[in-house]
DNA sequence: ATAACAAACGTTATATTATAACAAATTAAG
DNA sequence: CTTAATTTGTTATAATATAACGTTTGTTAT
């Protein structure tokens, strides 16, 4: 009957349901500061529980902004394919679901014939909105 | 007689060549620590020719490294287009240089229609090397 | 040449992001 | 139960990056 663990811990539980709530990425001293009064003191206690949900594919990191998001995109296996849109005015990030797009640098050979199974994509420019406003 | 500003300042060049002669990516307190003999003493000082030269598309920085490189990519406009294959192992990073590619992420329209004129690519595997070892 | 402006510099201090090290508590599986 | 693995709590510190200030240098137009 060996399970696989399913289940977050507190301190994980914790961490994701602020991730969750938060409208864009957040950074992992602003989730501190979020988690202080559940009982979460220190940087590393959130660190960690970042790690595990990376790990298991609930959040992923915004590498340009060193912030985190909620994994939206139900079929990124374990997080190892991401591609997300940056609004450079509104900063507002989006995580791109384009099967065309994850085929195609899943499938991606370089000019020495190497295939890459993981990738992280950071596409910038204005959102819609921005782009209106200005 | 207007002249475009071509000429990189001393601290700007100094930093430059530290990058270009190395193997890899350089932190940017290692790149500090490598020109403190040469009269820059602050970080400030390598963090801000970093910055110009990024602006200029000499050097690139990666992302999940927080490393800098120099572009190899004589036809990289300004740096805005930019993708690398990292390996998970020996560290090893490469600038990818693809026409196809290139192309495709350049004329790559989201779901919502939004064309992005910037980007930053990131794959992640072993090298031939590495494979070959393991 | 020189005034006016922009870019780069030097310096000190500090902000932000992330990890090391260690012991205790909790959880899962045999 | 008990062993192993994971997670926790805690303190300290490492690594990365920027703010704010005044000065110096370089460029452009007159």
């Amino acid at each position: 009957m060996t399970q696989k663990q399913e289940q977050l811990s507190k301190n994980q539980q914790i961490v994701l349901s602020i991730i969750e709530k938060a409208k864009g990425p957040l950074k992992a001293y602003s989730i501190l500061y979020n988690v202080q009064k559940r009982g979460i003191k220190a940087p590393l206690q959130v660190y960690r529980a970042l790690e595990k949900l990376i790990e298991i594919g609930k959040i992923h990191k915004i590498e340009s902004k060193n912030a985190f998001i909620a994994c939206k995109n139900s079929d990124c296996e374990i997080s190892k394919a991401t591609a997300f849109s940056i609004c450079n005015n509104c900063e507002h990030v989006k995580e791109i679901k384009n099967t065309k797009l994850s085929k195609y640098l899943s499938n991606f050979e370089d000019n020495s014939g190497m295939k890459y199974k993981k990738y992280n994509l950071e596409f910038f420019g204005l959102c819609k909105d921005c782009k209106l406003k200005q």
